[in-house]
Order: structure tokens, then sequence, then C-alpha cells
RNA sequence: GACCCCUUCGUCUAUCGGUUAGGACACAAGAUUUUCAUUCUUGUAAGAGGGGUUCGAUUCCCCUAGGGGUCGCCA
């Protein structure tokens, strides 16, 4: 058997898609399940569509997820160069080779005469495909328009009677009527290649071995066969992968759905939890297991155990699953990874020790990234007390529980969550005040929020001198 | 419309002929908790429909229905 090589072939329209990372997620999980070789292609063989920095943007995107190619743009290999529009004498070459087999012909009809054409066909309820009313010129009417030059494309000439038939890794057993599949143009008029030209020739030059795509090439995979047969050439292994979904159900787009990797990455989404959930749309594992890291998906991944059919992007347990990381991860690893969000609400960090000690309070009550900075305020820089605020905390028994434990509390030293325990109990008792009229002054106090932390985290995280700060600031004497 | 693919809880899925059809998210209830969360427990919830094959079908086959994809000088 052939070794494992599988490409991801995106084209720099712009940013790395949801889709477009499961597909290079699978290739590489693969490719390192079987000791393989993961390979990165850029398809720019539209210049209309090119977007300035895409290649770019794409490998950074990959690599900020730790998804690693071995062979590339940029790092090299044995088979390139890895972008299409530096390959374009090969496609040129094996263009050439076709039509003088006869397998490729010109065609000179202008995109108004293909329309009308299409449009007559839809009419009539035909199937729409180009009626090879070019196949039909004379040699001399061909040298004449070339002469001419007139511009024209080439065109693959599919078989009229043969069934194809392929058995896709993923779907099984499948086949289509030639009849189905339109002649394709294999150059355009501007010299350069299709996909299904460009991607065939380096399918076979890069020794790739299994083509992991989505589902929306299957249909035109005949014709892909066909060229490998016309150029005498070894098909490799088709898998189609199950599309990702909308809520509709239809295929995810930018419509309904954030599509952009980065996107969520921006919005502090971890990678760890947007590699885990793509995942798991179309793969499980044989057993229940929700939480896998990179490693274990490349140990685990089999594409037996891709399913069929398409699945729903769900936000809510991607959600779930950023949270279930934020919460799971190591401690400092979520600091660090927090640092910026500081940085963007406009925060000073506090000493190590504290920030950890928020980030780990933080942590537990949030989804995404931001919120762990947005959290930390209350202890930073808290905000305004609403007038409504400000008068329960004026009312008497308000007062009493700060007067209390301002004298109470000691003024320095060591904070001691278990020493802060007994105060608290202590002061209900005391006070003869509990539940909302004992807790809430004092949150409102040093947080300026009734819902926070348990109060030994709170006083461990605000020390002794900034408690008593904050307390004296709200006494009325 | 033609062709192709798909079809288990609302969503992601397990099951490779015999299960009280399992797990996760979401939702609901309860427990823990001074609050908010976390965590834990429990619950609601599914084999599209119809035919076969079989002692037995969610599982295999066929038909129907529904959904999706493709039908570009885009990938």
């Amino acid at each position: 058997m052939n070794p494992v090589r599988v490409r991801f072939a995106p084209s720099p329209t712009g940013y790395l898609h949801i889709g477009g990372l499961r597909t290079a997620l699978y290739d590489f999980l693969f490719a390192r399940h079987s000791g393989g070789t993961f390979i990165l292609r850029i398809e720019d063989t539209d210049r209309s569509r090119y977007v300035e920095g895409a290649v770019e943007n794409l490998i950074a995107s990959l690599h900020s997820l730790d998804i690693h190619f071995d062979e590339g743009p940029g790092i090299g290999g044995d088979f390139g160069p890895y972008i299409q529009s530096q390959r374009l004498e090969l496609y040129q070459r094996e263009a050439a080779r076709l039509l003088g087999s006869g397998h490729a012909y010109r065609c000179f009809c202008s995109p108004e005469t293909l329309n009308q054409m299409r449009q007559e066909q839809q009419q009539r309820g035909e199937f729409v495909k180009y009626d090879r009313r070019c196949l039909a010129l004379s040699e001399a009417g061909i040298e004449a328009k070339l002469a001419n030059n007139e511009p024209h494309v080439l065109r693959l000439k599919m078989p009229d009677n043969r069934v194809f038939s392929f058995d896709d890794l993923i779907r099984g057993h499948v086949e289509m009527d030639a009849a189905q599949s339109d002649d394709q143009v294999l150059i355009k008029s501007d010299g350069f290649p299709t996909y299904h030209l460009a991607a065939v020739v380096d399918d076979h030059y890069m020794r790739i071995s299994h083509v992991i795509r989505g589902e929306e090439w299957l249909s035109s995979t005949p014709k892909h066969i066909w060229l490998h047969e016309c150029l005498g050439w070894q098909t490799p292994l088709w898998v189609h992968l199950p599309l990702i979904l909308n809520p509709d159900r239809s295929k995810l787009s930018k419509r309904m759905n954030d599509v952009s990797v980065e996107s969520y990455l921006q919005k502090g989404y971890l990678k760890e939890a947007l590699l885990n959930f793509v995942a798991l749309l179309g793969w499980h594992g044989a057993d229940d297991r929700e939480t896998y890291s990179l490693d274990e998906l490349c140990a685990e991944f089999s594409l037996q155990r891709v399913s069929k059919s398409g699945a729903v992007f769900d936000l809510a347990k991607l959600d779930w699953m950023n949270g279930w990381y934020l919460r799971n991860l190591p401690l400092d690893e979520v600091v660090e990874r927090s640092l910026p969000w500081f940085e963007t609400e406009g925060l000073s960090l506090p000493e190590p020790a504290t920030l950890a000690r928020i980030v780990a309070a933080a942590r537990e009550r949030c989804t995404l990234l931001p919120e762990i900075a947005a959290y930390a305020r209350m202890f930073l820089c808290p905000a305004e007390l609403s007038e409504q605020d400000r008068d329960f905390l004026h009312s008497e028994d308000s007062q009493r529980v700060l007067r209390w434990f301002q004298s109470q509390l000691p003024r320095s030293g060591g904070v001691d969550p278990a020493a802060i325990d007994s105060i608290v109990k202590n002061g209900i008792s005391e006070l003869g005040l509990k539940g909302k009229a004992y807790y809430t002054p004092l949150r409102l106090a040093l947080i300026h929020q009734s819902h926070g932390p348990e109060l030994p985290a709170t006083f461990v995280i605000l020390g002794w001198e900034e408690i008593h700060r904050r307390l004296g600031r709200e006494l009325r004497s």
C-alpha cells in the first residue's frame, strides 16, 4: 500500500473557514495517526478571487491551532512548489497531452453564448451541460480562430456511455452516469487551469494517497476519475466528509454563523475547545468520551468512525466546551491566555499571586476568555454603586455589618481563609443578621456588586489594606 | 428539474441482528453553597413512513417521504 500522503487544499480567498478547519484537522489527524505526511497546497488558480495576505493568514490560523503541515508553502518539500499559480507550466503540459490524445478540445464559446444555451436548456427542462458545439469545429476553422487570437478554453471530453463507480472510504460504493457530467473546462481563457485539472495533476505529482474533502465535491468525482484515466494515472482513494451545517441544516455559511476561525479566536474561544469541538462534528470515538486533546485525537482518530450525515454547528455546545477547558486547563495556562484581555479591558495587572487567585475565581463562572478580565474588574477597579445599592449600604443594619467587620478584621498580615470563616460565622451570631442582610452589605462595600466569589476568596484577593479602605469608604460616621 | 448523498432524543452522537436504545450539550427538578457560579444526582426527550429478509430488526434490502449537495472560464 502507498504511504499515506494527504493534502489540505484551500483557496486563498479570505480566512480559514470552520469547514476548512475541520477538513484540515481530519487530514492532519489521519496523517499523524497513520504516520503519513500532511501537505498544505494553495489552490489560487482564480486570479479574480485572490485576496492579499490570505495565504499568510491561513497558515497563521492553522499554526495558532497547533496544526502543522509537513510540506507546503514556506517550508517546502520534495514535491513543490505548493502554490498552484507557480505550477502553471505543469498544467499546460498535461492539458496539451489531453488535447493531443483527443480527450480535450478547444471551445470558443463566449460566456454570453453559454448563458443563452443554459437558459434554453433550462426552459426545455433538460440537464444543463455544454452542448459540444465547438467539438464540431473543423481543423481549419480552429486554426482560423486561433490565428485570429480568439479567446478560448480547453474542455474535457467526457465519455458518452460510461458509469463511473468508486468506493468512498466514508460513503461506500458510489455510482454515477457520465451523462450527468458536463464537459468541464480544464484551462480557462486566461491560461490558468480550473480546480479540476489542477487538483488532479497535483494530486498525482504530489503522490496524494487519500483525497479528503467536503461532500460538495462528491458529484464532480467522476470527472476527476476520468481525468486520472485519460492521463494514465492511478486514482487516489476518495474520502468525502459530511458537511457542517447551519441551524436550518443548510451548508454552513456566514449568512447564519460566524465561520471564520480567526473570529472565534478573537472572541476568546480557546484553541483546545475549538479543535475538540470541531473534531466531534462528524467524528466520534468508540466510547462516550467528549474531551480530547490534540494528541489524544491523533491517537484515536480513524476515518472509519467518521459519520455520513451532516452536523449542525451547535454554538451552545462549543460554549460549554470552552468553559470546560477554562476550568480544566492548568491555572497558569489560563492566566497566560487571559493576559491580553486584561490589556484590552484597560486593566493594570496585580501581582502574580493575586492575579492567579482572581483568574481561579473567574474561570468557574466564565465561558470566554474576555469574561475573565471583565470579572476581574470588581477587584481591580469596581464599578460605581447604583443609587439603590448605596441606599441599601447606608441603612442602619448594613452600617452595623460594615462597622463590625471593620473592628474585627486584622489590619495587616496574611489572610487565612479558615480564620476568616470563623470571623464570618461569629458575626452572624453577634449581629443577629443573616442571609442577604448580612452578606450583601459586605459584598456591596467590597466589590460593589451583590454577587461574587466566596467571601474568604474575596478577602484573600483584596488583602487587609484594600478591604479596610473599601469598608471605610462606605461607612458613614 | 436532473443526478448524487444523507435520515437514532431539539443538537452532536453510541449501537457493527437480540440493549429497559447509551453518553454529551441544551432544558427542568433536586442536593451542596451566604450570593453568583462550579460540582453532583435525577428527569423530560429519539430509531421519518411503508414493505420485505429473519426466530428476531434501529441495525440488511426495496419503495415513499423529508433534508442536503452538485449542475460556472469559483473553489
